[in-house]
DNA sequence: AAAAAACGCTTTTTT
DNA sequence: AGCGTTTTTT
């Protein structure tokens, strides 16, 4: 049995899979079989009698690589073994960070101080509710953005910072920290927590609580990270605390002097963590900085749990030598890396196909072309991915699949739980559940209306302050309109009963609360009907009356995601599903059978594999994006993130960029992204004439000359010798774009947007440019 | 109070 | 360009 787990794997993977108990530090490359190294290693710890499901925690970053997690362990620990050794999935913890820690805060609401309905707010919710709170403090919102607000209050948490430890030293982040410690108390009041504060919450929960935290300690004996280079600060903080790592040396130096002296040989790992920490990751695949993702863990990891094991998985299964070839030489501009280089035993494959398009409408056009040419060759559409920087990107592409007639799909972009619709259900829900979530309150106590102006609403505002109460007691006190709707909650309410309370079990799953409760479905279609929601988009008429169809949809689609919820859940309450809804916002996808194009951000493609890839927009300023200039160690993570692209790919490769490209309204021209420039020439095979070797005089796109022949070298003293477009030299800037021209004659100017200097307004009369 | 119009702001990636 | 917010109109 045991030597079938392990068959097919190669000497690395089989090393890694078969580590004694103790903490181990796994770099696997991309298609180096990280899952399947990390499941192995799971039904290996079980099968093999060293753990039981109970004592395994495994961690992943996204709610898909959980369920395939699963997947694969319940094909490989088979279910006559299943039976024999009352093995199964169930008493696994396995799930995203977020996920986990709200099962245990659910578990333990009362030792966390939470209510045992609490809600989650995603990044929206969060936002309208430090909105709603400025505005109560009386906080300038141009000079506090609420957005850079929000962004300080996450940081600071995911650092595992409160508002009290948090330095400031000048006025303004004071009243930020100010602003921090409110939110936290109207979070507290409101019983709402964001995703962050998830994390952080289950931190102080164990580090505070002796009992649980030595409880839990004792029980996962084995915890698994997936993408660990991709944890932050406090999620690694969680995970030595869980694994029974002193949380911080500073303040707790380790352990006492063992018993016996020095020499004591007691083993590594009793010294330093109760439990083996099995992580995986690949630093060069790290493209989460931005929200606070710390490659320095994997370092502070060795350190930390004195890893002896670290094991390089360097073998590619996926992809053709060439790819990787592009792959490898690409990473290697980057400083400070572990070191990995990839290899594969497949052949080299094709070189990787490189198209410059003059517009990105004609860059998606070719593309399209591509798709069918490759769907007519065999390849299903399924197995092709178009991949892009940034959402806004995908609509251009969109388009011209619509009028090709090709059949694809969006990942990521507008999730289903996120459109207003839904979220103006849910929160119905939401309130019935928890009177005091304020924000589900305020969003639909005027929707659909029913005349409660912004004047009612005030006065609901004011009384609640007084009083120090929500608003939802405010309502009940207040009478005509406000007490109609806080009647028709209340009816709502009582209809489908979700009043009991029940109580839940220590780390064991809840069944659908006792037989008083409304099935899940009947309870969304009874909100539905009964709010007014679906009467209220029905009469929409005139302009409108296209998207009301689509909102009823969604809406009804709605209830079959509860339908489907209660069939695959064993937790079939609402506040199951409303923390499904907000920590799985994206999984739900209809019709996932069709043979569909794949359209995502690079980032949504990261753990997934194609037999062909468009990687598109590979131009300066797009992809590496703009801000990433500005960030300390941005352009290294957005080569990170061209690696993660070109990765993807199993046989064939597209890059390809466009000359110009609407952009938020505006024509943007770019010039052809540094990264293609990085990758070795005889990997590409280009399908437009090479850029370097072109003349662009001749090339289709320049400025059409009447005498070609002559002046070699134009100054442009004369009117508009000058078009946005093209692409021009500056003896100190160095390479650039015309972007806009102001003005002829001697004292017109140019916007020229440079490649390593940005974009600069020049006078034509003094900066010497020359054409390219 | 509701609808329409004007304004202006952003717009990287996401659990 | 599209979206959310604010102002104006009905």
């Amino acid at each position: 049995m045991i030597p079938s787990l392990l068959s097919g794997l190669n000497p690395e993977q089989r090393a890694a899979v078969t580590l004694p108990e103790q903490s181990a530090l796994i770099l696997a490359g991309a298609g180096s079989g990280k899952t399947r190294v990390l499941t192995t290693r799971i039904a290996w710890l079980i099968s093999s009698g060293q753990a039981s499901p109970q004592n395994i925690l495994a961690v992943t970053f996204t709610n898909k690589a959980a369920k395939e997690m699963l997947t694969r362990l319940s094909a490989m620990l088979p279910p006559s073994t299943m039976l024999r050794t009352g093995i199964n999935t169930r008493g696994m913890w396995i799930g995203t960070f977020h996920g986990l820690c709200n099962r245990m805060l659910r578990a333990h609401h009362r030792e966390a101080n939470l209510p045992q309905t609490f809600q989650i707010l995603d990044s929206a919710d969060q936002l309208s509710a430090i909105k709603r709170l400025m505005k109560a403090m009386n906080v300038d919102d141009e000079k506090y953005p609420p957005r850079e607000v929000q962004f300080f209050i996450s940081g600071n948490k995911e650092e595992g910072l409160r508002a009290s430890e948090v330095e400031a030293f000048d006025p303004y982040t004071r009243r930020k920290v100010e602003i921090f410690a409110e939110y936290d108390a109207q979070c507290q009041r409101e019983g709402v927590v964001d995703f962050a504060e998830l994390l952080l919450r289950c931190y102080e929960l164990l580090s505070r609580n002796q009992q649980l935290r030595e409880h839990y300690q004792a029980r996962f004996k084995h915890i698994l990270v997936d993408e660990f280079q991709d944890t932050n600060k406090l999620q690694y903080q969680w995970l030595k605390l869980l694994a029974g790592v002193a949380e911080n040396r500073k303040r707790l130096p380790l352990p006492n002097p063992l018993p016996g002296g020095e020499g004591a040989t007691v083993s590594l790992r009793d010294d330093f963590s109760t439990s083996a920490l099995f992580a995986v990751g690949d630093d060069d695949q790290s493209i989460y900085a931005f929200r606070g993702a710390n490659v320095g863990n994997m370092q502070e990891l060795l350190r930390d749990f004195h890893v002896q094991n670290v094991i390089k998985l360097e073998q590619n299964y996926r992809s053709h030598g060439n790819i990787l070839n592009a792959a490898n030489a690409l990473i290697q501009h980057n400083r400070s890396r572990l070191g990995k280089n990839l290899w594969t035993a497949e052949h080299q494959g094709e070189a990787l196909r490189v198209y410059e398009a003059p517009t990105d409408t004609e860059e998606a056009r070719f593309i399209v072309e591509e798709v069918r040419q490759l769907n007519r060759e065999g390849v299903r559409l399924s197995g092709m991915a178009v991949l892009y920087r940034s959402n806004a990107q995908s609509r251009v592409l969109e388009h011209a699949l619509v009028s090709a007639g090709v059949s694809y799909r969006v990942y990521g972009g507008l999730r289903f739980f996120e459109r207003q619709e839904i979220k103006h259900a849910l929160a119905y829900l939401r309130l019935m559940q928890n009177t005091d979530d304020d924000n589900a309150l305020l969003r639909i106590i005027n929707f659909p209306t029913r005349g409660i102006g912004a004047r009612s609403i005030e006065q609901l505002q004011e009384s609640a302050k007084i009083n120090s109460t929500t608003l939802w007691d405010a309502a009940a006190r207040a009478g005509g309109k406000v007490a109609a709707f806080v009647g028709l909650v209340e009816s709502m309410r009582s209809t489908c009963r979700e009043l009991p309370l029940h109580p839940q079990g220590v780390g064991r799953g809840v069944p659908g609360a006792s037989g008083s409760t409304l099935p899940l479905p009947e309870i969304m279609d009874h909100v539905l009907q009964h709010s007014g929601l679906i009467a209220h988009y029905q009469n929409e008429t005139g302009a409108k009356q296209r998207e009301a169809q689509e909102r009823l949809e969604n809406l009804n689609e709605l209830i079959n995601a509860a339908t489907l919820f209660v069939h695959e859940n064993e937790d079939d309450s609402l506040t199951a599903f409303l923390t499904h809804a907000a920590l799985e916002a994206g999984e739900h996808q209809a019709g996932d059978s069709d043979d569909a194009l794949h359209l995502m951000t690079v980032h949504a493609a990261k753990g997934l594999e194609f037999d062909a890839v468009f990687i598109t927009g590979l131009e300066e300023g797009l992809f590496p994006h703009q801000n990433s200039k500005m960030t300390d160690g941005g352009l290294d993570e957005e080569r990170r993130l061209m690696y993660v692209a070109i990765t993807r790919a199993r046989r064939r490769l597209y890059l390809t960029f466009a000359q110009s490209r609407m952009l938020h309204g505006q024509v943007d021209y770019s010039l052809v992204s540094s990264f293609l420039r990085e990758l070795p020439d005889e990997l590409l095979h280009w399908i437009t004439p090479r850029i370097a070797a072109r003349n662009p005089f001749t090339a289709s796109f320049a400025p059409q000359r009447d005498a070609p022949v002559a002046a070699p070298v134009p100054r442009p003293a004369s009117s508009s010798g000058w078009h946005a477009g093209q692409r021009v030299f500056h003896q100190k800037f160095g390479e650039g774009v015309v972007l806009d021209i102001k003005g002829g004659g001697a004292d017109g100017q140019v916007q020229v947007n440079f490649k390593r200097a940005g974009t600069k307004w020049l006078a034509l009369e003094y900066a010497k440019l020359e054409p390219l």
